[in-house]
DNA sequence: GCTAAATCTCTTAGTGACTAAGATATATAT
DNA sequence: ATATATATCTTAGTCACTAAGAGATTTAGC
């Protein structure tokens, strides 16, 4: 009963998440420029003005292709290079508003949707939605971390992992 | 004060989304893999056996970039070819089990954290969840296609698009 | 039934974002 | 002062992707 509530539950998010990703490649696709453009873009908008290095943490690219990335953007007139006057070797990125707000604009559709789904619920339940998205998100973040010590540990010597069964028949 | 949750809201799964895209990188990367090849094992799980055109169009991918990625999973063992008797224009893809398992147990992290995360959950409130993910992920697929439909509407003519304010500043 | 148009996958040539390795510049530690 | 560490950029090479169209099969019109 339960179990298969949280089967259908994590199917259902799989899929938000996947037609999620979709949509991010179609704003990317509008504005012309590249996927992990754009995902840069979305880090500046959630974190202000972050150097490049933390900009390759966060998307998981190497200091080299990020160079490419911020190169792009600039050209593009999105974002603008500022090298920190304390530790000269950094270099801060930041958005140009002006410019990005054009790119913002395509998030627009994603925004009404959202408000439309957002406003069947009450705030008691909204806050429920919140809780629940922050904790997903730690919990993500802790499963990267697992995911990624799992690699240097060789296979015999990995924890028993149980696979749940991934998928009801249809 | 709504404002104000919707806004947090927004932003806890944008970057729970964002983490998510990441979990999704590391598998890959572990698993050997291009990042649409897994994405294209990820549909093959949800909606079983499907066909390459299928498989173009949830990833948004070319047909010709398709034949790639199942040209690379058939050669790894982790899917097979068959085409169908009734219509020999079509070829069906479909997992094969025992190789894809190896990929399915990189999930593990995820599902472990996952399982965490809703254990602090009641019945109800993971009805609610799963409420909200089925209408996000609809509201999603509708936003996709207001976004594609923008495309070749020229910009003079689109209904008037008034941006939120994407970030509060901290 | 026969031809034309439509549908589905694959092929080919060319492009562009990515990685790995190392160069450059600046900062910190001994 | 020298060595080590840190942060970004450069370079060469690789690989997945697109656009365009070919090949194979099915559907529609006459």
């Amino acid at each position: 009963m339960r179990a298969a509530l949280l089967q259908d539950l994590e199917e259902a998010m799989r899929r938000s998440s996947a037609q999620g990703v979709l949509y991010g490649q179609t704003v990317a696709n509008v504005a012309g420029i590249a996927n992990s453009d754009l995902e840069c873009m979305d880090i500046l908008y959630l974190e202000g003005r972050v150097t490049a290095g933390r900009l390759a943490e966060v998307t998981g690219l190497t200091t080299g292709a990020i160079t490419g990335v911020v190169d792009r953007l600039e050209k593009a007139g999105l974002v603008r290079r500022e090298r920190d006057e304390k530790d000269r070797r950094k270099v801060f990125i930041s958005v140009v508003p002006e410019k990005a707000m054009k790119i913002g604009e395509l998030y627009v559709p994603m925004q009404q949707a959202m408000e439309k789904v957002f406003g069947a619920y009450s705030d008691e339940e909204l806050r429920l939605l919140l809780r629940f998205a922050n904790e997903g998100y730690k919990g993500v973040l802790a499963a990267t971390e697992a995911l990624k010590s799992l690699i240097d540990t060789p296979p015999e010597k990995r924890p028993d992992l149980k696979l749940k069964k991934l998928r009801r028949q249809p």
